[in-house]
RNA sequence: GGGGGAGUGGCGGAAUGGUAGACGCGCAUGCCUUAGGAGCAUGUGGCUUCGGCCGUGCGGGUUCGAAUCCCGCCUCCCCCA
């Protein structure tokens, strides 16, 4: 008597199998399988895996396993962006030490990922606050240092009052912190950068990967190219130091049309031009500014505000005066801190011009427009008119032509612009990769010696919430020779971004245990990069864009001869509860009970039956016992006796066989787009027919016996133990997870019998059974003499009839 | 304000020019059972005079035929300002 399933008892028993041949550890391909790196991003070791990352890592490894099924060779690794705030905070709530709490947490999450049966090479797990790994960020930031690549610098820069660190401006939404949702401040302060704006047009260019849309335009808009023009407006009439104000444009063409000019509450000329009977309104209007937000002040709805300072300048195209206005719209940050004022080709212009009844000329007009005064600001292309010698020109063309004519007279000159910052890694944080540079009284910034490294943590730090780094109250660590003259120096106490580390993780996959370089690079280019990489959007920008700077540093320092790190991206998306989304922030979902109750199988391919992969979803538990029921019919089918079946009826037989190659193409081209949902559709119809065949009992044992391989095999990505179980209990070769996928027969997708659906005038009447291999002509006469169609057609004249091949026939009376 | 995505039964979702609602949840009825939050079977968009009619956010259009393509509008989500 079989037993019923029960995945409590297969599952450790199916994984202890695969541990036990080592199933899943990379080995060089003797057969010459093409290669495959794929890889999920890999996780903050929080403490617990949560539902979330079921929901991530499932679908990553179906992935894998598939890719191995279609006969690749395939690398597949997992580790830790060990790293971050939490351990230090868990330090200083709860007096243990972050490496503790982190390595604690590891071992927990390698528990449970155990528990999921992915199929990862463990062998090669990285963590990235192990010294042997940091010491590699250490390497490439002195090899940045060589290189012109990175750099100290001092400016205003973005602090968490919450975190107490710095941040880099991709850390900053919205104003706040990306982590903690605390208001980032403005500081000023020495800071260590990374200069990925060198490679900002490079990164512009992304025609060597296949990532989603999404994140291809969220990174041109992060990256945030634009071409204008910086152009002066002369002030020498007040005879102050500096002579003109600096303007940055995109639209040259409207210069003509501009009325004022608006300088942020900020900028430095704002206390010299004002004059002295506007003296006190600029200053209160000033000071107001400086209590809001940069949010408050960008904000779109937000109503422009904005005072004159009695100042005049002159706009050198056409020596028009006009004056000179502090508007808080504008911000000291972005740009030159001062706009040209064109109300009639710019929104926000034209709102600040209405209210405060500044003149609105326009200079580039709309097609057919006769004089009349605006509704709103125009900003499409037009025709340049009140621009003198310019009149007349496209608009297009005229932004070339005024540029030219600026930059020949020496008004001004072309501009590219970026968004996009240099990467400021420098983080006041102790739970990070010390940065390895020595301060020395005589010698100044000294690197510290590739022979020196790694500058590891000191273990005894004093955790207490001060607002310093533990590592500048640490004089052990603090003061160091200096390298160069041995003298008395102090080590830099601020470590490095946690981006940092997983920027090139993928490449130390390749060559986890290697302390003699980074990477082996040889086998780097043969293996990098990564063919497919899997994550949430969250990274559309920061990490992503990061290792793609990253890669090119790598690439000109000749360590990586590609310029792509990661070349197809899938963005899987995101888990929600009713509450909010599942993070390490909030409402940790423990999986560890869903998988006592129901097993991991059916919890992964539940996840994976939600919805499409890339539109995430709402956690519920209700309808989880779809997939707990559809497994236990899996199971029940796969150990039947094929012997029991008689066999003989050609049509089941055939019927059977259609099923099984129409079930192969749709699973193998929905898995190759990560379509899981409809994969699973279709394996679960493939059961139930599976079933009416056995109840028919007229299909032969062998072709049964085929069928149920098929099913088991397509099941493997999905539901990886009970399928091995099921495999081995059909006398299978170990393992099932080294078998090619089945494959389908175009000529076997269709039964003898094909059923046409009837129209008249494109509603459906009928529908009539026909032989697959009958003509027009006879479907034609079956379906005209179909009882609906005779209905719908009888004393109504046929004026057209259309076919549609295996489908359907329309017939258009009228 | 700009960019991207979405809107389909009670619910998750299928279908991207050809039978709308695959597959599953839930629900209903029946069977089995000492019992059922188990299992199995059947049914399940609405209305219906059983011929059909209506139905994919709203309004128009193209087409023999539109959830799908085009035009206008509404709502929601994500990213950027």
């Amino acid at each position: 008597m079989r037993e019923s399933y029960d995945p409590a008892e297969i599952e450790p028993r199916i994984r202890r199998l695969w541990q036990d041949n080592d199933i899943y550890r990379w080995h060089a391909d003797e057969n010459g399988r093409p290669k495959w790196f794929v890889q999920s991003m890999f996780p903050y070791p929080s403490g617990d895996l949560h539902i979330g990352h079921w929901f991530a890592f499932s679908g990553g490894d179906a992935a894998a396993r598939f890719k191995r099924m279609e006969g690749y060779n395939v690398l597949h690794p997992q580790g830790f962006d060990a790293f971050g705030l939490p351990a230090e905070n868990a330090a200083i709530r709860g007096n243990v030490h972050p490496k503790l709490w982190t390595y604690d947490n590891i071992s927990n999450m390698r528990r449970q990922f155990e528990l999921m049966g992915n199929s990862y090479d463990w062998s090669r797990q990285i963590i990235t606050c192990d010294p042997e790994y940091y010491k590699w960020n250490q390497y490439f930031f002195l090899k940045f240092l060589e290189n012109g690549l990175a750099y100290r610098s001092d400016g205003a820069v973005n602090w968490c009052p919450e975190d107490q660190t710095t941040l880099a401006n991709e850390q900053v939404k919205d104003g706040k912190c990306e982590r903690c949702e605390a208001v980032v401040e403005k500081r000023n302060m020495p800071q260590w950068y990374f200069a990925i704006t060198k490679y900002a047009d490079e990164m512009l260019d992304m025609s060597g990967i296949e990532w989603p849309e999404k994140v291809i335009v969220s990174q041109e808009n992060w990256i945030g190219r634009s071409e204008g023009v910086n152009i002066r407006f002369d002030i020498s009439e007040y005879g102050l130091e500096t002579e003109s104000i600096g303007t940055f444009t995109t639209r040259i063409d409207t210069i003509f049309g501009v009325t004022f000019v608006v300088l942020a509450p900020e900028h430095p000329l704002v206390g010299q031009l004002t004059q002295p009977d506007q003296r006190p309104i600029v200053d209160e209007y000033v000071a107001a500014a400086a209590r809001e937000t940069e949010i408050e002040r960008t904000s779109a709805v937000r109503e422009k505000t904005g005072v004159p300072t009695g100042a005049y300048c002159i706009n050198p195209i056409n020596n028009e005066r006009v004056p000179v206005l502090v508007g808080d719209y504008v911000l000291a940050t972005y740009g030159t801190g001062a706009v040209m004022g064109v109300p009639a080709h710019d929104a926000r212009d034209f709102e600040f011009a209405k209210k405060y009844d500044l003149p609105i000329r326009v200079v580039v007009a709309p097609e057919g427009w006769g004089g009349e005064e605006l509704e709103e600001a125009y900003l499409a292309p037009g025709v340049q008119v009140n621009s003198g010698e310019f009149d007349g020109l496209p608009s297009a063309k005229g932004m070339e032509a005024i540029a030219d004519a600026i930059e020949a007279n020496g008004w001004g000159e072309r501009v590219v612009t970026y968004h996009m910052r240099d990467w400021l890694i420098s983080r006041q944080r102790y739970w990070g990769t010390p940065i390895p540079v020595i301060y020395c009284g005589d010698c100044g910034t000294v690197p510290v010696p590739y022979e020196d490294l790694p500058v590891e943590l000191p273990a005894d730090a004093a955790f207490k919430p001060s607002g310093r780094s533990p590592l500048t109250e640490h004089e052990g660590f603090l003061n160091a020779p200096c390298p160069k003259c041995s003298g008395p120096g102090k080590r830099e106490t601020d470590t490095m971004d946690t981006f940092m580390d997983s920027s090139w993780y993928h490449m130390r996959y390749l060559s986890p245990d290697n302390d003699e370089d980074p990477f082996d690079p040889d086998f780097a280019n043969s293996w990098a990069p990564v063919d497919q990489y899997t994550g949430g959007m969250e990274h559309a920008v920061m990490h992503l864009l990061y290792s793609r700077f990253f890669n090119r540093a790598l690439r000109d320092m000749g360590y990586v001869d590609f310029d792509e790190p990661y070349v197809h991206l899938f963005s899987h998306g995101t888990l929600t509860t009713e509450v909010g989304k599942i993070s390490k922030r909030s409402n940790p979902l423990a999986p560890d009970p869903l998988v006592q109750e129901y097993g991991a199988d059916t919890l992964r391919c539940y996840l994976m039956f939600l919805g499409p992969w890339d539109k995430g979803g709402i956690w519920t538990e209700s309808g989880i016992n779809g997939i707990r029921r559809w497994l236990h019919r899996t199971w029940d089918v796969c150990l039947r006796n094929p012997e029991e079946l008689s066999g003989g009826d050609d049509a089941a037989e055939r019927a059977l066989d259609v099923a099984g190659n129409t079930v192969t193409k749709r699973v193998i081209e929905d898995m190759r787009v990560y379509k899981y949902n409809t994969s699973i559709a279709s394996l679960m119809t493939y059961v139930n027919q599976l079933n009416e065949a056995w109840d028919n009992g007229g299909v032969s044992p062998k072709l049964w016996r085929e069928s149920v391989r098929r099913l088991i095999l397509h099941l493997a990505p999905l539901a990886p133990h009970i399928a091995e179980e099921l495999w081995l209990l059909n006398g299978g070769e170990f393992s099932v997870h080294q078998q090619p996928l089945p494959e389908w027969q175009e000529s076997k997708l269709t039964v003898d019998t094909i059923k046409i659906v009837v129209q008249v005038n494109g509603r459906v009447r009928d529908t009539i059974a026909v032989p697959a291999d009958a003509g027009e002509k006879e479907i034609a006469a079956t379906a005209l003499a179909s009882p609906g169609a005779v209905r719908h057609t009888q004393d109504k004249q046929i004026r057209r009839e259309i076919y549609v091949p295996g489908r359907l026939f329309n017939i258009v009376v009228g």
